[in-house]
DNA sequence: GCACAAAAGCAAATAATTTGCGTTAGTGAA
DNA sequence: TTCACTAACGCAAATTATTTGCTTTTGTGC
């Protein structure tokens, strides 16, 4: 959506687009989600609602859009020592966002249209982090799990769990950091 | 939904009930899902649309009740032999469905609604199939794994890919299946 | 700057949602 | 069984959201 590999003539005004997210962004921040309506979003954006509508279809995508937009990550994950060390401290964080409020409606959001587009996006974001510390890992010669074990058993129950309502602490979190470590020692 | 604890003078119709869950079915079976509105289920249903808005809300949290509905498991777990047979024929049947168009549906369904509370119920009923073949290996003497490595480290990373819409095959569970047995006899 | 094509604005038409009120139907007690 | 009671249902009007045809604006390549 923010790009277009073949620009023809007549492109897309990026303030429409910068205008509606930061819009729906501070009325996600203000009122209750319920509240928030395409007409609503539009007045604010300065907008005409046919515009949202033509664009992104309904409410659900366009909130796909932004939480995905949301939920890209800002930096590389913090250095703190060892990569095993820099992974349990990018995970705790991760879990920590991602299980608030705001993280969880995000996540709820990307999921819910059909176009699974945002949700790859969400996920290619998750992958490019866990990358970066492979790769340290790898410059470092230290022994370090392959991306599909940190998805398949780091992320995906912490990602399960926040989905299906069910409670974990941070003691969780490094238990799983353990278990996906150890294996990968072995 | 379907019960009431303490029911108080004047209950729900159970034909309400029944007859808009078969109308939304229906309609999800034969059209577009775009084109499901409440409007149209209440009149297939012989129903008020304003029955369907004040009993569920708007139509994601129908969705969302009938989607839980659909979810629930018709019977135990089949018995091949083995606890682990068990276990690998149930997780590859429930892995087919869950990834076929309209289990992925339903999970998305489940899980749009901002009430917890369908997300919730889907998850127990996993959780009540693989207890009862975590009885069984009991009974048989065998080791086994606890309900939450298989939660953790079978069930989330299959709902993972499902959801974030990354492809996998019968191989890729038997694998799940693999490890977290081998991390149970160790 | 010019020509072109895709978006955006506007307003009317359509469809969905909400709401007030009268009616029906399920429940507990006599 | 009947009665009193309360919650759910049906209906219709009012409100709000969505779609659509058409015009104007804006971004792009020449």
């Amino acid at each position: 959506m923010g790009h277009r590999e073949n620009p023809r003539p007549g492109g897309r005004s990026a303030r429409v687009q910068a205008a509606v997210h930061q819009s729906v962004r501070e009325m996600l921040a203000k009122m209750d989600r319920a509240d928030v309506t395409i007409p609503l979003i539009a007045q604010r954006a300065n907008v005409t609602p046919s515009t949202i509508y033509r664009r992104w279809g309904d409410l659900q995508e366009l909130l796909a859009d932004v939480a995905a937009s949301r939920l890209q990550p800002e930096g590389e994950p913090a250095r703190i020592g060892s990569a095993r060390e820099d992974l349990e401290a990018w995970v705790e964080q991760y879990a920590d966002e991602m299980a608030s409020g705001v993280g969880r409606q995000m996540l709820r959001d990307v999921l819910a249209t059909i176009d699974g587009t945002n949700a790859e996006r969400c996920s290619g974001y998750t992958q490019q982090q866990l990358c970066v510390l492979i790769a340290r890992a790898k410059e470092n010669g230290e022994s370090f799990p392959s991306l599909g074990e940190l998805m398949d058993h780091l992320i995906s129950p912490i990602i399960y769990r926040i989905l299906f309502d069910q409670a974990f602490d941070a003691g969780y979190v490094r238990e799983l950091v353990a278990r996906v470590m150890r294996k990968s020692n072995a």
